[in-house]
DNA sequence: TGTTTAAGAGACCGTTCGGTCGCATATATG
DNA sequence: CATATATGCGACCGAACGGTCTCTTAAACA
């Protein structure tokens, strides 16, 4: 790898938190100098623009936030368990991720009206993670651990439009509870409503 | 009222879609001039600072988004019913709402480093909009027609997360569908798990 | 209606914005 | 080691930024 390439992905790993945290509108041409200890023309080098350079931040930030929240969820054999051990990592957000909040739900904020470069991101990161879940949700009912009126896309927006809005929440309340009850609630319908039903008893509401 | 008491607030009514759609951030001063067709002078002789208007755009648009959602729902005589007209509101969010979006989710991801103004308004509109519904819950719970387990800010919560979550989902997935889903979802878990049990036939899961 | 005060215009301010470019130097290559 | 190329610096650019202030005019009030 040459020096060029080496340095390109430094610029992109040290903008990423600030473009997280401050926005793209927020976040200034010095700002980045400061955070990458480069001066203009060593940024623009590697870059067409401040947008582009973004755009490059949120998918190494967009990444990592993906990867944190798939960690260990291999392990796990049942396709409920996996589902459980996604949304655990999310409300933990344990692993590395970059500092500022979920990429997804800062960008789609921002970008959802002008800057079409960014907005493009953020609805592919928005697709792809969609996907994943709805991937984990056809495995888990051809095995049959998930019951097979469960609707893929339909539970992997409900999951991710629960955790991102208690995300959203907290974030303004500075109240971690939130998140942690958006688990359990997440949990217990996976329990009842998508986990297979054993055939000898069929759960009943404890009401 | 005076010629300048109605200038403010027309600048007011005229920046706030302004600020709600672009942010506080992506908003200029010529912006607001264009939106307002005033120049700057007319504009800084009513607020201190671009920051105390956008405040004050923040709690105009604020309020829109409340009455919208509230709207009809005192009609409504059954607690879990008014939760829901409230729900169904979001959802179709028919009544006149400022341009941009929901306001709370909007200014509480710009707002929530930096900008204290802005993040105070944001906080105090997600405290009195949980405990606006907190309270209908309470009332149901004296009236006996909400679960005496029920927890009044818990439900608040995932009501108020599981709505503004699939808000951003179908800002940036143009996808309106993800909201009438989550808008679904949320009357079913009212009626299963809020909605106080006849006594004479506890409902079971239909699995 | 005459007078005082409130309101708005718009030129002006210093600063910072994103972005460019020529030059010096470090790196890679024969 | 010589040379060519890749890299980074930093002065510089015009435009736009948020904000101020004086002056004219419009509104309010007696």
């Amino acid at each position: 790898m040459t020096k060029g390439e080496r340095t390109k992905q430094e610029i992109v790993r040290n903008a990423a938190p600030i473009f997280n945290t401050k926005g793209y509108e927020g976040t200034s041409l010095s700002d980045l100098m400061t955070a990458t200890g480069l001066q203009k023309g060593g940024i623009y080098r590697h870059f067409a623009s401040k947008e582009e350079l973004a755009a490059e931040a949120f998918d190494y930030a967009w990444g990592k936030a993906v990867s944190g929240r798939l960690d260990g969820v291999s392990d796990v054999s049942n396709s409920v368990d996996r589902i459980k051990k996604m949304i655990a990592n999310f409300v933990e957000r344990r692993s590395g991720l970059v500092e500022g909040g979920c990429p997804l739900l800062n960008t789609a904020i921002e970008a959802d009206d002008g800057n079409a470069l960014l907005r493009g991101r953020a609805r592919k990161a928005l697709r792809t993670w969609s996907e994943r879940i709805s991937a984990l949700v056809k495995e888990g009912k051809a095995k049959q651990e998930i019951d097979a009126r469960t609707d893929p896309q339909k539970l992997s927006q409900l999951i991710i439009g629960s955790l991102e809005g208690a995300l959203m929440i907290s974030r303004i309340d500075a109240n971690d509870g939130v998140l942690a009850d958006a688990r359990t609630f997440l949990n217990e319908y996976l329990e009842e409503k998508v986990r297979t039903a054993k055939r000898y008893s069929p759960r009943k509401r404890v009401s």
